[in-house]
DNA sequence: CAGTTATATACGTCTGCGGTTAAATACACG
DNA sequence: CGTGTATTTAACCGCAGACGTATATAACTG
């Protein structure tokens, strides 16, 4: 799960995004940021070794494309922990009828000690 | 979005998933860590400082919760690029139509070239 | 094979983050 | 008010990682 690491870095969240439209070459990726050629090429290894992206060499270039069940994987400890949350108060429903159900018995005790029908 | 560096670190990831349980004091999950107290107390802070956690002071606790729709915005963005992702097969889909109605056209000029009914 | 293009690796530098210990702050309680 | 408890802030250090420059590797081209 280094995947948050990977998507730390503002550049190469940004390198998924291209990706995410369609593949690239390394040198298309690139071109499209400030950093030099072989910061980008660093990031991309990254991004390689962490399973977000995969290579394929294409004649000298090396085309990048986006592996998505990796993002699925992202998506899904996100959800996995919201539910978790969301959980929390059906708890709280569960205590609540719990104690309804407790002073409901007593009531009923209290009341047949009284003698009440 | 800035939640990505707040979860990139493993510790601040397991603060998440505890605050997902239920609120807890500050003392209450550094003692769930090997660290020392302080070092916790400033994941706490940079959890809250990217809104992914809120404090509710009472006594001398700090009640720390989680902040769900922090996480829902980090699942926006999954699901958003995943959604890119998905549309460039629509894009391949509309490309190969296109270029059957192409054919089409061809083959029915030549048909009615040679004479064919 | 020589030259060009595309990409990756090596290496050195520097900044920032995460850790620790020590001190400051905030609150309760007698 | 002084003391104890909970927590944050301050000061410092070591290391990882992001960058750039220079260099190596790989593939195509004449």
């Amino acid at each position: 799960m280094d995947q948050f690491v990977a998507l730390a870095d503002p550049t190469r969240r940004s390198i998924v995004e291209l990706l995410a439209e369609r593949e690239r070459s390394a040198g298309d990726i690139a071109a499209c940021f400030e950093i030099s050629q072989p910061a980008v090429s660093r990031h991309l290894r990254l991004l390689r070794e962490c399973g977000l992206v995969t290579v394929r060499p294409s004649a000298q270039l090396r085309m990048y494309s986006l592996e998505p069940e990796k993002l699925d994987e992202l998506a899904e400890w996100v959800a996995r922990t919201r539910a978790l949350w969301s959980k929390r108060f059906d708890a709280m429903d569960e205590e609540i009828q719990r104690r309804r159900r407790d002073l409901n018995t007593i009531d009923e005790a209290n009341r047949s000690k009284r003698g009440d029908r």
